[in-house]
DNA sequence: CACGCACCTTGACGCAGATCAAGCCAGAAA
DNA sequence: TTTCTGGCTTGATCTGCGTCAAGGTGCGTG
C-alpha cells in the first residue's frame, strides 16, 4: 500500500503543471520517492492570508498555480513587497520554524508542501538538494538587489517599466524576450499590490500606467492585459543599461 | 614541507581578527586543513575597486577586515549600494564565475580568498559547507528584505535611524544591544555611501543626522563617531515595530 | 434590469526631499 | 604659519510624488 501509494504520488509530482524548479526539478527517482513520501497540497482563494508574519509553519512549499506575494506591514498601514512568488516558487526555509513575513495569495494558490521535519532530513542527507536551493537563494539574492535599485533610485516611470519588463519575462518564461517582437500578457497583480511592489501610492501607478499608454510605448486591453509592441522602447524606459535583458 | 606548510596556514586561519563566518567558523580540522590549502590574502587601498560588474573573478573571499560594498550604477550615474560587506562577510558566489555589482573598499580592506575551481570541488564533497553557505545567504535575503521597507516606504530621518540602528548591532556585534543603555560606534562610511544605501542624497543625509542630533536622539563626537544615549529613542525613530531589536 | 462593490482613473493641491549654491571644518602638505 | 583638499553642513528654491477627492468601469448578484 504504502508502495502503490508511492507510485502514484510519484506521477503525480512530475505532473504538477510547472515543475517545481527547488526540489523536483532535478531529482532522481530515489530523492522523488522521499520528496513524494512527505508532501501534500494546499489551496488557497484569492486575497486569503497563507501565513501571517511571526507564525509557525510546520511545512515548505513550491508554488504550483496562482500567485502569491511576501510582504512586510509597518504599524500605520504602510506595506512593502519583498517577494513575488510565481508557478514553482519556493516557500519557507530550512531550519526557521517561523516566517519572517506575511504570505498573501493574490490570485487563487495551489502549493505543494513537504512537511518541515523530514524535509530537512532529506537535505541534510542530500547534499544535491541544498545545493539546489542554493542557487535559488542566490537567484532571488538577486532578484531582491535589482529590486534595491529600483525602489532606491529609479523615478515613477522607470520603477512601472522595469515591473513591465520583469512580469514579462517571468510570465512568459524566456530569459531572453526577443526584442523588437510583440510581447503579451496578463497583470498578476492589482495596481495597489504593483504600489507595494514599487514603492509607490496606487494612483501614482495608475498614472504612468496611462502615460506610458499615451506614449504608445504599452496597449492595455482591459485593466490587466498588456501589450508590449516594442520591447525594445520598453527597455528604454527603464533606466537600465541598454544591453539587452540581463536580470543581474 | 607541504605539511609544514598547512600547519602554519591552519594556525593563520585560526588567528584571522575576526574567524570567517562562511567558512572557517564551524569547520573541523579535516575541512580547515583543505581550506588552508586553496587559500591566500589580498589588501586594498580604501577607495580601490575590488571587482567591477561583469568582471571574472577566479576566487571568493572573506572579508577579514576593513569594510567593503557592492553596488549598482545606472548610466546616469545614480549609485544604489545593495551589499555592505563588513567583517567576516563572504564575497562571490560558487558556480557563477562573473560578478553582478561593482564591489568597492570603503576603508582600507583584507580580504581572505580562496581559489574558485577547489573551492567548488570542496562545497561539492563537503555539504557541510555548502549548508552553512547556505544559511548566510538566507540571512543576507533577509538584511534585504528588510532594507527593502527601508528603501520603499519609509521617510529620510526613519531610514537615518534604521541604519543608525542596522550598524550599531552591526559594529558591536550584539544582536540585542542592551537598550536604554549606552551605545558608541563609528560610522564607516561617508555621508555619501549613506546616501547610496539608504537612496538618500548626501544633502538629506546631513539634514536628518543633523535633526537627529538637535533632538538629542544621537550625539556626534566629531562627524564619525555616534553616541546613542537611549537606544530605544532611536527605534522609536525607525518606524519599526517596538518590540527589541529583531532584525526580521 | 439595476444595484453594489471592487477596482481603476483623473484632477487639484501640498510637501518631503532633490537640486543648486555657498561656505565650514579638520587634517595634510608646504 | 598658510594653503589646499575632501568631506560635511546649511540655506533657498524647485519638483515629483503623495494626499485628498470625485468620478468611471465592469462584473457578479438579487
Amino acid at each position: 500500500m504504502q508502495h502503490t501509494d508511492f507510485r502514484l504520488e510519484k506521477v503525480n509530482c512530475s505532473a504538477c503543471p510547472i515543475r517545481h524548479r527547488a526540489v523536483c526539478a532535478r531529482a532522481d527517482d530515489n530523492e522523488l520517492e522521499k520528496l513524494n513520501a512527505i508532501k501534500f497540497y494546499r489551496s488557497f482563494k484569492a486575497g486569503e492570508t497563507i501565513v501571517w508574519a511571526g507564525e509557525e509553519v510546520d511545512f515548505v512549499a513550491s508554488v504550483v498555480g496562482g500567485v502569491a506575494t511576501l510582504s512586510q506591514t509597518m504599524e500605520d498601514g504602510r506595506r512593502q513587497m519583498v517577494g513575488l512568488l510565481l508557478g514553482s516558487d519556493f516557500i519557507g526555509r530550512p531550519n526557521r520554524e517561523t516566517v519572517a513575513y506575511d504570505v498573501t495569495a493574490i490570485s487563487d494558490v495551489t502549493l505543494c508542501c513537504f512537511r518541515r521535519k523530514p524535509f530537512q532530513e532529506l537535505l541534510s542527507d542530500t547534499p544535491h538538494i541544498s545545493q539546489r536551493l542554493l542557487e535559488m537563494t542566490l537567484d532571488e539574492l538577486d532578484a531582491a538587489r535589482e529590486w534595491m535599485l529600483i525602489l532606491g533610485r529609479k523615478t515613477a516611470r522607470e520603477k512601472i517599466a522595469s515591473f513591465l519588463s520583469i512580469i514579462a519575462r517571468r510570465e512568459t518564461g524566456s530569459d531572453t524576450v526577443d526584442t523588437g517582437s510583440n510581447v503579451a500578457f496578463d497583470l498578476p497583480l492589482t495596481r495597489e499590490a504593483m504600489a507595494d511592489y514599487l514603492g509607490l501610492t496606487l494612483e501614482t501607478v495608475s498614472r504612468q500606467m496611462s502615460s506610458l499608454k499615451r506614449d504608445d510605448v504599452i496597449v492595455l486591453e482591459g485593466k490587466r492585459r498588456v501589450v508590449i509592441p516594442d520591447f525594445n522602447a520598453l527597455l528604454e524606459e527603464t533606466g537600465d543599461d541598454a544591453d539587452g535583458g540581463v536580470l543581474v
